[in-house]
RNA sequence: GGCGCGAUGGCGGAGUGGCUACGCAGCGGCCUGCAAAGCCGUGUACGCCGGUUCGAGUCCGGCUCGCGCCUCCA
């Protein structure tokens, strides 16, 4: 079994072939936390996710790496805005996105770092880049040399003389080149500053994911990922820094980027009102729904995120649930056709698409190979019982020995014929958000 | 303006030179006190215009529309 992944260096699916299969390294580009994330945030994560779980299973060793972004002029902001202590805002945005990607079934990266402690790292590489002359020091700022490397733009498909010409921006008076960009630069005494050769200052942004992927990957490692938004100019940056400063010929051997996401049809902006952020999403619906929304699109596809699409995730949860009952399934239960689909650059839609002719067979074994499938793309993670039984935050607390009591009544009434009755607690409880179906062994009941 | 990505049935969404994708919704039927679920059957597609080919959603060219990026902003 081979794994294909399309590669941005290359526009073209490759087959994976890891530096040393003993040991493969995967880097993401994570958060930067001043706000919650949004839907689209989110994508990566999971898509990323998924990634490494299939890469665990072909490789006895991986090493999964996602910053955490907590040197931003946009964090900066907003503690000047709200008068919130930068700490204290970064510490509780970062556990808010912890919970938020967990209850999406997403597992925790191996190595989490952050930026503000590996400064050390990226001021050593900064003094690299200035020894090899591909970097410069004016006015407090040290600035990467965009000429100085011809190879600058192989990743994103931009020439610097396209880069100039296209620029928006005034170039600041400092740069020998306009296409340069800053590495650090100086920070005054109300902005957080690090001492350093240049005087107190900050790191700019690409820097930390070229030092950060050093210390725990190596110079050279397996893949890097992120948005599509993030090919220029991140990781054109990073990728210019990390060679530069390691005189190499590549960073990552492969480069992944995830298509853009739309919500309900439009960008997603906070003026539009369409601006879903993950944890808004999951006082409506179970993570897991969202995750399969998420899924159910190709992720190099752009994507229209909408609430009916999660909507739909969910009825065909419950469909499997349904149909896997309490099974339990064991390793050798795995379809090899997902775990084909997926070893097709993670063709997710496919693997999906054969959940679903699990369901549909009814055997013993297709029940547990839909479970085992589904378990490992982090969805039915939990039991049919606790899966009917999630309740939306708005929701009101509903007393469950209630609502047995009522079932009970109701069956009663039911066997007396007094289908009036039967009906009126139906009503009742529907009302209060509660579905009741009657099956063969019985009653059961879910939260609608 | 430059670079890049995309366009499949009512909706979501794979696929790929010839053979039903699939799911949801719809319609008809069975089952059911009601409802849900389930089962059987069923219709609808490949943005536009050319070209290559025995044959093209599938390859080539052009066009239209949508979207992303074009530097200190993840």
């Amino acid at each position: 079994m081979t794994l294909f992944i399309h590669n941005t260096l290359s526009r073209k699916k490759e087959a994976f072939e890891p530096l040393n299969p003993d040991h493969v390294g995967i880097y993401v580009c994570g958060p930067t936390v001043y706000d919650y994330a949004h839907i689209g945030n989110a994508r990566p994560v999971v898509v990323f996710d998924v990634l490494t779980r299939l890469l665990r299973r072909f490789y006895p060793k991986v090493t999964y790496v996602r910053n955490i972004t907590d040197i931003d002029d946009k964090i900066n902001a907003a503690s000047r805005e709200t008068g919130e202590d930068i700490r204290s805002i970064t510490d509780r945005t970062a556990k808010v996105y912890h919970d938020d990607m967990a209850a999406l079934g997403a597992l925790p990266p191996d190595v989490e770092p952050r930026a503000t402690d590996h400064v050390a790292q990226m001021i050593t590489m900064t003094e690299q880049l200035i020894e090899t002359g591909n970097a410069y020091e004016a006015e407090g700022h040290v600035l990467f040399n965009v000429p100085s490397m011809p190879e600058y733009g192989r990743l994103s498909g931009h020439s610097r003389d396209e880069l100039i010409a296209g620029a928006r921006i005034d170039v600041a008076p400092y740069k020998k080149d306009p296409a340069d960009f800053v590495l650090w630069k100086p920070s005054d005494a109300d902005t957080p500053g690090w001492d350093s050769p240049w005087g107190r200052g900050r790191p700019g942004w690409h820097i930390e994911c070229s030092a950060m992927s050093q210390e725990y990957l190596g110079t050279e490692f397996d893949i890097h990922g992120g948005g599509q938004d993030l090919i220029f100019p991140h990781h054109e940056n990073e990728l210019a820094q990390s060679r530069c400063a390691n005189h190499s010929d590549r960073m990552a051997k492969y480069w992944m980027h995830n298509g853009y996401l739309m919500a309900e049809g439009e960008k997603m902006s906070k003026s539009l009102g369409n601006f879903y952020t993950v944890h808004d999403l999951l006082d409506e619906f179970p993570g897991e729904a969202i995750r399969l929304a998420l899924l159910q699109t190709h992720y190099r596809q752009p994507m229209d995120f909408t609430k009916d699409g999660i909507a739909d995730a969910r009825r065909t949860l419950d469909k499997w649930h349904r149909i896997a009952g309490d099974v339990t399934a064991a390793g050798e239960d795995m379809p090899q056709d997902l775990i084909d689909a997926l070893s097709d650059d993670l063709n997710t839609p496919k693997a999906i698409a054969e959940l679903h002719r699990l369901a549909g067979k009814g055997t013993d074994n297709a029940r547990r190979a839909l479970k085992a499938g589904a378990n490992f793309m982090g969805l039915m993670g939990e039991t049919a019982d606790d899966w009917f039984k999630w309740s939306p935050a708005t929701a009101s607390d509903v007393d469950e020995a209630a609502i047995d009591a009522l079932i009970t009544e109701r069956n009663d009434a039911r066997a007396n014929k007094d289908f009036t009755r039967a009906d009126e607690i139906r009503d009742q409880l529907t009302a209060q958000g509660i579905v009741l179906e009657d099956a063969a062994g019985g009653t059961t009941w879910k939260r609608g």
